[in-house]
DNA sequence: TCCTTTTACGCCACACGTAATCATC
DNA sequence: GATGATTACGTGTGGCGTAAAAGGA
């Protein structure tokens, strides 16, 4: 049960797109990758996480639990990030992204996803 | 910022040990890995979080705020694996560890690592 | 027959440990 | 000199993407 940050990452953006297609762009990862990865957090857990079906896929009880926690997660350690992000010394920059809601949901994953692989030195700060 | 679970993990134990040597340990690394994680883990974050002194290492304000959070994300993803281990199919085992406080904090972390890196399968719980 | 997921496969990078070096007291 | 941290370096593997196969409505 590894569960790092990019486990979740991926997890949290599969539910919300209800498939892995496209929860796995959404996430930066190629949908093998992103196959493999699900596939290995639900042997490692002992637990099914999704239920797979011709649309896409849909979580299980363990499968809301796990997303549940993943928020709980990802908001702890952004508030880390931006904690830490007070001490930093200027070798990192932060690029604040402005964009209506509903951009926000739908375009920017897919957009940004890549380029943040790219360019691992700045942090996205969207509002 | 990666700051996966062992940097996380690594950190706690530098910082409980107040020392790399002994914290490497604890968290069943070599010591020049865990230095070298160490070292990503300021580098990535562009902040230092330990003073390097002579005998061994102290925590910077910086250093202080990551412990915090550290502590607390280590603890709901303590809760995430728990809940979810409930849901678990008979994959996985779990294995209750019973120490008395004094051996729990001065013996165990380095008896039990490299024990745990070789039985991925199976979950200490220590009570 | 599509749309989605899984399997196969080769490759590269990363994280590790051993060993040697540096620093500090 | 002893203790602790860092640097150097070779190695193995884990995770990736491309491509091909399988499954379901």
């Amino acid at each position: 049960m590894r569960f790092d940050p990019t486990d979740l990452r991926l997890f949290l953006a599969v539910a919300d797109a209800g498939s892995i297609t496209h929860g796995a762009a959404d996430a930066g990862l190629s949908l093998p990758a992103a196959s493999e990865r699900l596939g290995d957090m639900e042997l490692s857990g002992g637990v099914r996480l999704l239920d797979r079906g011709r649309r896409g896929v849909a979580l299980t009880e363990a499968g809301e639990a796990l997303a549940h926690h993943a928020r709980l997660i990802s908001r702890q350690m952004a508030m880390m990030r931006g904690e830490l992000g007070e001490y930093a010394t200027g070798l990192r920059s932060t690029l604040r992204v402005l964009a209506n809601t509903a951009a926000m949901a739908e375009l920017m994953p897919q957009r940004l996803a890549g380029w943040m692989g790219a360019n691992p030195r700045v942090d996205l700060d969207l509002k």
